[in-house]
Formats: structure tokens, C-alpha cells, sequence
DNA sequence: TGTACATCAGTGAACGCGCGTTCACTGATGTAC
DNA sequence: TGTACATCAGTGAACGCGCGTTCACTGATGTAC
């Protein structure tokens, strides 16, 4: 074979492609638990016995479909605040959460496969953290730019973070070493989770017969957890 | 059959509680997909069909293990929370909070059966409301109180809540019709989201390598979310 | 350019498994007189 | 207190289903000389 990909090889990536498809579009669908390689290959008109050609087990397609979700996710969300102008940080702050949540609800069960229940007997490999980390720097980004911009409202009360976040966490995120003040990373770890607590709980039936209007409430859910970082921004308009 | 109920009504309740715990026992161990009506039966070494004089559909006994977890997860925030002195308004915050992250770490699939992602193909029917308002309530009843012993912070903003929310959800939670600010009531429903939130974080791995302590993480994190509710309370110690 | 061999894709049958649910039945418990 | 009947609990076999994975195989595509 040559730098030229031969025409085997070029079969094969477009095969594992619709395989991957099919899968994508049977979870979408029917949701994570009903997936199987023989719907699967049913679906593609081939044996069963054929995808562990592409695929060498069950686990391995799931993986494959769960770093799409993250991936699609992120891009969703980073697409979004690409957007808007750098300085404008409320309107990234909002554009952000706001993509997050409009993937979401449109994915239901790709979002449910990566922020619902794991799934049982599967164990997320190391692959996944990269692709899973996206939204988090997205936040993050608006956070730390706010900061090297003043724009921050200086925490009510210390917290207690002496030695709480791991270094790993200090060096993915690219934040400063000291930033204004030692809670600002804490605080963005928890506005990120609850920005998928939020989510979750709309998506998944917990907020049934309490909210009328569940894009509105999601805007000012996320402004509220604005504050918790500081931005001092409230619910965008239209 | 009488007042005093005859030996069988007797025997069919003592059996029926047998079955939910068995099936609650592999709930615990295997997780939610792994319960089957089958398994159940071979633990009480009956006949798989005998099950139905009990429950009538697999989905029938889901529901009532679902209505036993958020029972259970309520009633251990309630015991908690009635252990502190009703003036304590920071020590009943986080001894609420606590207990429910308590209660995940020590029932993580029973967590995920409720707070997860929805069963596929079962829908909640009514009756698991009622359970499932518990710990929204007690939440509610701190701030309330804060609320009426004008300990509550404004907030830094006005959001815009309008119509958005059901009246069902201020008759629930029995909250003055005009409360201090009328921001309240979707602050302690966000409050509500961004606590479970950091729960299935943490449960389901998403600040897997970021957190070293998580009782400590999650201390914090509730001090960050009282403060959107206007409660002027720090990280408690010990 | 042609031939011999190696590699790979895909098939179809099979293994072994577990599931929810139904059904006709036996035998024990309860009820009415 | 005893008998006849009705109700209920539990059995065991069966139905029909779908799953993941393995295996020996055929035939096509690629490679080396």
C-alpha cells in the first residue's frame, strides 16, 4: 500500500463509518440500552459476524459512540461561542450554556449515554477525556477572561480549597497558577456541573409540572450560576 | 378475612416486602439493567411465574423500587436534617446536603435509577411525585425560614421569573405566595438541580482525576449554592 | 504484464444464554351454611 | 363442629424472542517477483 490509501483501506474507513452511523442513529432512537450489533448489522444489510471485522466487541462501538457525543457536544458548544465577540462575556457565557442545552435536547439519548447513568459494565477509557472536557474549558475561558479583565465580583465569603483540586486540573484548563483569588477554579468546576445538573433535571423529568417555560428557566438558571463565578451579568434578552 | 387480617393477607404482605428486597438487593448489586423478574425469583428460590400474583409486569416492580429510593434518599435528608436545631439555618443546609450525597455514595445504583437516565421504554407514573419532592422541600423549608428571619442576602440581580413556574410548584412547597424577593422560588429550584448535580458528578465520574476530596469538594460546592439563595453561610468545619 | 501467494471482508450456521410472560395444573387456605 | 365450595399461591413447562460471540468457509483485493 501506498501514501495513497489503497482502495481497501479507503472501504474500510467508510464502512466503519456507516457502521458508527447506524449505531449513532439506532441510540438516537431507542436509546443506549437497545443498541446491539445485531440491529446494527440488520440495519446495514450485512451478517452480524461482520462488524467485529470493524468493531472487536460491543464495549468498543460504545466507546466510539460516546466520544462522538462528547465531540459533537463540545463542537456544538465551542461553534456557539466562536460567535460572539471575545469581550462580550456575557453573551459567551450565554451562548455557551445555551448550545449545551439545545444539543441536549435534541440528542436526548446521546446526552443521556454520557451524562446519564454510566452505563453497566462499561468502563469509560482514557480516550473519552479529552473529547469530555470541551464544554468545561469553554466556561472556563469565559471565567479567566473576565478575571484578566477586572470584570470579576470578588467572592462573598472564602472557601476551603487548600490542596482540593488536583494539579491536572490547574494545567488543563490553562489557568493561572494564582488566579485573582484561589476559589475562582472551584467555583468553575461546580458552575459546570451545575450546568448539566440544570439539564439533567429538564431532560431527564424532574422539573415535569414545575416549569412553564423551560428555555427561559434555563437562561436564568445559568444566570444565577453566573454569579457564583462572579460575572456580573444577568438573563440575556431575547 | 376480619379486621385482623387473615394469615394470608399477612403472608402475601410479608412476601411481597421480599420480593422488593431481593430485587432491591440486586438493584444494589448489579445495577438497574440487570434486574429481571427471573433473577429475583431464583434468589427466593420460587418459580419465575409465581412473581406475578405479586407484581403483574417487570415495570410494576421498577416503579415500586423507585418509590423506595427516593423514599429512602428522602426520609435519610429528613432524619438529618431534623438532628439540628431548627435556628441552625447553615447546619440544617449542609446536614440535608450531606445526607443525600451520603445516601448516593452508599446506594450508587439506586441514585442512578432515580437520578439517572429515565429506565428506557417506563414511564413514572404519578405516584412517585410525592417521594420524589422530598429533599426540594427541605431545601425550601431552610430557605423559607432564613427568609422569615430576614437572614437571606439580596440578590445581586433581579432575574426574570415572570410566569415561570407552575403554580403547583409554590402550593408544593408551601412558600408564601410574595416571597422576600420573587426570585426565590426558581433559586432554591436551581439550588435543587446544582445539588444533584455535583452528586452525579461525582458518582458518575465526571470529576474523575480533577477532585481529591470529594466530601470536602462537595462542602464547598453547597456553599457556593447556598449563596445563590441569599444564605450568608461558609463551608461548615469539621 | 502475468502469475502465485497472502491478506482481508463478509457469510451463514451455530453455541449458549437469559429474558418476560402465559397457561393449565395442584394443593392449600379461607368462607358460608 | 363439619362439610362443600370458592379463592388464592405456587409450579413447571412452554412460547417466542433477541442477544454477543465464535468458527470454518468463500471470494475478492492487494503484493512480490
Amino acid at each position: 500500500m501506498g501514501a495513497v490509501s489503497t482502495a481497501r483501506a479507503r472501504a474500510r474507513a467508510d464502512i466503519t463509518r456507516e457502521i458508527a452511523d447506524a449505531a449513532r442513529r439506532q441510540l438516537a432512537t431507542d436509546g443506549a440500552s437497545a443498541l446491539s450489533l445485531r440491529a446494527v448489522a440488520r440495519e446495514l444489510g450485512m451478517a452480524s459476524s461482520a462488524l467485529y471485522r470493524y468493531f472487536s466487541s460491543r464495549d468498543e462501538l460504545l466507546t466510539a459512540l460516546i466520544i462522538e457525543a462528547y465531540d459533537g457536544l463540545g463542537a456544538a458548544a465551542e461553534r456557539a461561542q466562536a460567535k460572539v465577540p471575545r469581550e462580550d462575556l456575557a453573551g459567551r457565557w450565554f451562548a455557551t450554556a445555551r448550545a449545551v442545552r439545545r444539543w441536549a435536547v435534541k440528542h436526548p439519548h446521546e446526552y443521556a449515554l454520557i451524562y446519564g447513568s454510566p452505563v453497566p459494565g462499561y468502563r469509560a477509557p482514557a480516550d473519552t477525556v479529552v473529547a469530555a472536557t470541551r464544554v468545561v474549558l469553554l466556561l472556563a475561558g469565559v471565567v479567566t477572561d473576565a478575571a484578566a479583565a477586572g470584570a470579576l465580583a470578588p467572592p462573598p465569603r472564602p472557601l476551603d480549597v487548600e490542596g482540593l483540586l488536583t494539579p491536572s486540573v490547574f494545567a488543563t484548563a490553562e489557568i493561572p497558577a494564582t488566579p485573582p483569588y484561589p476559589d475562582l477554579v472551584l467555583r468553575t468546576l461546580t458552575a459546570w456541573s451545575a450546568l448539566f445538573g440544570a439539564i439533567s433535571f429538564e431532560l431527564f423529568g424532574h422539573l415535569h409540572n414545575a416549569v412553564t417555560d423551560y428555555p427561559r428557566y434555563f437562561d436564568n438558571a445559568m444566570a444565577v450560576v453566573a454569579e457564583t463565578v462572579g460575572l456580573q451579568i444577568g438573563p440575556p434578552g431575547d
